[in-house]
Formats: structure tokens, sequence, C-alpha cells
DNA sequence: AGTTAAGCGAGACGGTACGTCGTGTCTTGTG
DNA sequence: CACAAGACACGACGTACCGTCTCGCTTAACT
């Protein structure tokens, strides 16, 4: 529903749907936002976060970088971090879901694409700073949840297609295996710092999916 | 070895052994440190950490609620987030390994103790702050993942006494197996903030741990 | 000319000339500094010192008394001298030039204005805290001259119209009557302590301007 | 009589007369103070005050300078002006005081001295910084109330002899003499920062004593 | 000769001010 | 209205200095 919500606009009437995209119901009056500032905004978040992370990136760096004043950030985005959830947001492109037909190769692709993401992404670490704010600051969080809830849909779709395909067990208890495939990744992302490759995805698999034997 | 090491002592000339352990040989001139002050600002650190967060809480509040000067914190550690992993470290008791004779029962214990730990850790908001320090500062980066591979030890013991009783098979992944295990909670207490309870446990287990069916 | 500059304004682009009179050539965007601002801190200053000092006087003091956060007074004055400099300044009354007709009337007025402004002058304890700064900062030091070079003119004059009248030799050294005059009041002022009142002027007077006999 | 007294000498029984000269009456038990400190102290603040004036030269500076730990000079001087105040003392040569038969030889004598001293003394910025304590500071004061009034004593003893010689008349007021004379040096000193040589001497005297016509 | 009181270098300590920086808001003038 | 520029209040940061306080050692004078 909410999923690709802009986050708080600050006083957007349609703060509920994509931002801009109010319909024709609601004229606005007055000189229109500029489109082209939000998104120099936005690609000014993702890259100074990436360069220096969070707190290394001042917002006044921000509105510099994207040639824009800082109340025309704060027009839009009621505080710092309800920004970067968002440039984190516009940075994720959204998996594509292909049916390959079997498990084993719709497993080898969204492993794939993990691999790919866990690995390079830039807005990796920009993770832990939002989590924290989350832990104080109740609409951040939610914002937050919604993001990380929708990063699941994938795996459970490719899990329920198994099923109904017969390669799964009717009972398997897809939401813990999620919990467990991407926990593995995120631990080892933010925490173990070990490396993330075929071999560990191999090795998981190995575990969650046991081979036929 | 420098797993029980004091972060980053600022101009500590042991500051790669356990702190305060320097043999006889040095018999360092001058007054010494107050090991009082040592102790005062670490729990007033855990305290006020656990009641406004990292962010939350400024250097003053610790040095006033330590009775100390900030001299004398910054004497000891070079950043707020150099002692905050300090603190973190300060107030996690080990794990103390208890053999039960079964893995059933060892994994009982185990992850009973780590619910009670995700669960209500007065720390836990803290590992995110520290996380995203550490991806712009190698300093806290390695003593964080020191930090983070102690507290795997206590599951690889208990995975390779299955093993050598014949619980599990020899070829066992125990890495793989820790990092979903830990991951599943780490996910769940971070991102996902679905409850992480007996029962959760009990599905994580039946997943990893199949029951002999 | 420069003689009622404000000082060394950070990054003032007038800052050589009489400030915030830069002509309508200069628009100056953005949101302009707040005049009341400007006053409330001088005044507090000025305060301030009176009571306690300069050391005894700190920043955050002066920020609070005037109603003002720091950033807006280090965005006016690069330094606390620089400050107090202005302060000065600010609470420094022009002379005013009364022609009496006689160099003995004038004379009259001016010093007793002198030993009104070097016996109760609130920022008279200012002075020495100055003149050491401007021992080894040459921005300090170029204003404090300035501010000490005005204060010479209303003696000089007094004396040239003195000489004009033909009541003093035109050959007259005003100069470094001027030097003793007011090295005398200084001297008492500063070091000797002693007491500056109209006896002392008296005295002072029959040295330099003999009566007639 | 006290006025070539060490400045308090924070638990000196003798603190009214020269420091380390109490007299055979009190032996002073345990190990006696090393004179070799006192002298590298007041050579270390005499030149670190030259270099880089009192408010510059920090006390750690000076003890690091003069070899010396900090509890070292504190036990001699209880606090930085003290000390600043007792360096400046031992750095001041007395006058010699030289009968050249005449005032105007005595004259020549003395002013050439003065030139030499308010042009080159090396503590000669640090009155500026003791005269502000001083102004807080009622023990700092009487101390340098002593200095400045010894420096008065040879130019009238050379007044005084004049008179005696009758090459003055006996109402001369010598106070106010010595005020405008000092005075006018100490302006140029620390006031106008205008030249202080042989050419200004001579107008100063001309002013002061003007040849007998 | 042994005791003892004090001096001493080193450096930690509490307190306090410094000047800088970042956030989110507000205020100008211009489109 | 939006916008660029930038001033503003608030408050934290990390550094520096002052004067005091231990430490363990050294140095004489007194027993």
């Amino acid at each position: 529903m909410s999923t690709s919500t802009t986050l708080v606009a600050v006083d957007d009437p349609a703060a509920d749907t994509k931002s801009n995209v109010d319909g024709p119901g609601t004229p606005r009056r007055g000189r229109p936002r500029s489109i082209e500032a939000d998104q120099a905004i936005l690609t000014a978040t993702v890259d100074l976060a990436s360069e220096v992370g969070i707190t290394g990136m001042s917002m006044d760096d921000v509105a510099q970088r994207a040639g824009v004043s800082k109340a025309t950030i704060y027009r839009r985005w009621c505080s710092k971090e309800a920004l970067v959830l968002d440039a984190l947001r516009s940075a994720t492109l959204p998996f594509d879901d292909v049916d390959t037909g079997t498990l084993s190769g719709d497993l080898d692709l969204y492993v794939g694409e993990l691999i790919r993401r866990f690995g390079t992404g830039p807005m990796n670490d920009v993770l832990p700073h939002l989590i924290e704010v989350s832990c104080h600051d109740e609409t951040i969080r939610s914002s937050l949840d919604d993001y990380i809830r929708v990063r699941r849909v994938p795996l459970r779709t490719i899990l329920t297609r198994a099923i109904e395909r017969d390669e799964l067990p009717s009972e398997t208890d897809v939401d813990v295996t999620i919990d467990m495939v991407i926990g593995a990744f995120v631990y080892r992302r933010l925490l173990s710092h070990d490396t993330i490759d075929e071999h560990f995805a191999a090795r998981l698999r190995a575990i969650v999916f046991p081979p036929p034997s």
C-alpha cells in the first residue's frame, strides 16, 4: 500500500502518495515545487552519504552539492534522516521477479542479486544510522520498517511459488526462513565483515534447502 | 589474545594488551590513573547510553554523571565512540558455557540467553551507531570486529561439541550455521522488529536442526 | 576615514568602510544581520567587561546576556578581543569640542572631561588587556592604534586653536605636549594609581602651560 | 623596605624578605629548595613571556623550558601572575645613579637609559597583563605598585639634587613632573606606538625643562 | 647510621573557557 | 507561493590552560 511513499513530506497535502504526483484535484496555488530540485537533492544525498557517511554529511553539504537552499530541502523532508531514508529508497531498484520454473533457478537469480547488492550497494553503510535513529523516532521507525518489509517480498514470492510447485513441503516456515537468509547476509555485511560471495551463498543454501541427498 | 583489550587508549604504551597489566618492567611514572574514574566513566556511559541513546548522550553529560572532567575521559578514550565501545564491552557478561550433555539441552540454554540479551540488553540500541562509525573509522571497526567475533564463540563450542558427540554430522557447516542463527536474531532485533521469543527460537531450531522426524 | 570602522568583521565585504553603509550597489543577499543583535552584544560586552573584567567574562556569558548565540557573535567578530575593542569604541562618547574663546577655558573643559573619564570610565580596566593582545596580534594592534589616535584629536584642536589665537607660541610642540598630558593621566590611572582630580590637573597645567607670572 | 620582596611565596615563612635568604634562625628541615630551579624558572619565564606574551605562555611551557615540574613552580609562586611579576623584577636592573654634577648631564644619562629600556626591554609587553590582573587582584596590585614606585626613584633623586643645586626653583612640582616624563614614555610605548628616541627625549626635555632662553 | 621531613619530576585530575560545527528555523529579496 | 542566500538559537564537540593532587624517588638535616 504505502510502500513507495515519500517520507513525511512536511506539508505535503498528499503525504501518503508518491510526492509531486498529487492528482489534478489539488492544483496547489502559487509557484509549483521544482522537480529538478527533488532529484538533485536525492542524488546529492546518495552521493554524499556513500562518500562520507550520514554523520559526516551535513545538510549544508547536501544543499550546496544539489545547488539548492537548505529551506528547499526542509520544505520536502522534515529531518535529515527522513531525507536519507527517501534517498535510500530512491537508490534501491526493485527486484524483478523472474519465474525460472524451478526453486533452484529462482534462488540462483535471487541470491546473485543479493550478493550484488550487499557487496557494493553504496547506501549500505547508511542503514545502521537509520536503525539507530529509529530506536528513538517513531516516524522514522515505521518508514524504515516499511522499507525492510518490502525487501522480504521477493524471497517470499519465490518460496510460496516453490511450495505451490511442491518443491518445498507445504508446512515450510517461510517467515523464519526469510529471517535466516537475509539475516545471515545482514550479519556478514554489518557485523562480522566476512566475505559475501557465491561460495557463502552456496553454503547457506545447503543448510536451508538441503540437496535431495 | 587481544579479545579483552581496552580500546584505543590514547597514549597507552600497552594499548594492545590487557590494560593495566603491563609487567613490573614499566613502572609508569607520575600520578597513576584513577581506577575509580575508569569505572565511573564506563558506568555513566552505559547508563546514559541506555537512557537516551548515544546521540542523545553528550560527553559533558558523561563527565558530570561520572563526577569527572572531560579531559579525564579524553585522556583514556580518543572519541565518543571508542568510549561507547568499551562501555558496551564492559556491560557484556561472558556467556557461561554449560555442557548439558546434549545438543538439545545446550541449545536451550544458549538460545534462552540470546533471547534475554536481544530482548532487554540496555546497550542493544548502541550497536547500530558503532556499526556506522566503524564503516568510516578503521580503529573502531577492528575493535568492534573483535567484539563480534567473541560473541560467536559460545555457539561454535556447542556445535563442535555436538559433532564430537555424533549428534551432528561431521561435515556440518559450523560457520554459516552461526551466521544464520545469530543473523536471524540480529535481523529481527534491528531491522524487522518482529518478536524474539521462545516460539521464534523453536522455529529457528526446527529449520537448522530439524527434529529426527 | 577609517576611524569609525567596525573591527575585523569576519567576512564583511566592506570591512574597511563604515559598516552597513555599502552603497545600493551591493544589495547583500540572504537574511540581513540583525541590528538588535549587534547592539545587544555590544551592550552585554560593555556591561560584563565592566563588572568582571575581560578575563572574567566568557563568550558564553556575553551570548546569554545578549540573548544571542555564540555563533552570532563569532559571525561578527573573529575573537573575544576584537569584540571587546569594538565594545570599547561603542562605549566611548566623542568629545564635544566647545570653543570657549580662551585656552584656559578650553583646557578647563577638556581636563574636566578627562578626569571624569579616567576616573569612572567602566571600560577603563579593559585597555590593558587590549594592549597586551595588540603586542602579538597585528589586527587588534592597528585597530587599537586607530582608537588611540582619535582620542588625541580634541587636545590637538584646542592647542592649535590657541596657537592661532597667539595664546601659545607658534613653535609649540603640540605632539609631545599631548603625549605628556595624556601620558600623565594614563600613568596615574594604570601604573601609579595616584589620585586623578582637579588638583592633579592644576599641577599638570602649571607645568605645561605656566601661568604668565 | 619591602621593595625587593619576592612575591607571595606560598608557604614561605619569610614571605616578606628575599626568598631563600631566611636567616640561620629558621633552618628548615627536609631537603632544601633547589636554587638552580629558582633561576631556571625565572629565566624560562622571562624568555617565554618575551617570545609569546603572558597569555601565550602556559605554566606547562615554563615548567618544561625550565626543566622543572609544575609543582616546583607553584611551591614558590602562588599564581602565574605572581611568577611573572617576580620575573619582571628579576629582569629589571636597578638604575645606577651617577651624579654628573649638572641637571643636564644627569638627565642625559637618565633619559638615555629610559630610551634603552622602553625601546628593547623584553618584558615591556608584560606590563599590561599585570595591570589588568591588578585591577582584580589586590595582592598583585600592591606588589606591582611597589615595583612602579621604585622606578620613580631615580628621576626623583635627579630632580631633588637639581633643586639643591639651585638649577631648578625650589617650588618645582617633582611628583607631577615625574608623572609627565615617565607617562609620556609609557604612553608612546603602550598606546600610540610612536617612536621613542633621542629626538623625542629632546622635545620632551624642552617642554618640562625649558632652556634658559 | 638511620630516620624523617621536605623537595622533586612526572603526570593525572576537576573545572572552565575557548572557537568550531551541525541542525532545523526564520527572514530577506527575487522570480 | 517557491526559491537562494544566509542569519539565527541551541547545543555538542574536542582542545587547552590553571592550579591541585598523587605517585615514587632523592636529598639533606636531625637523631
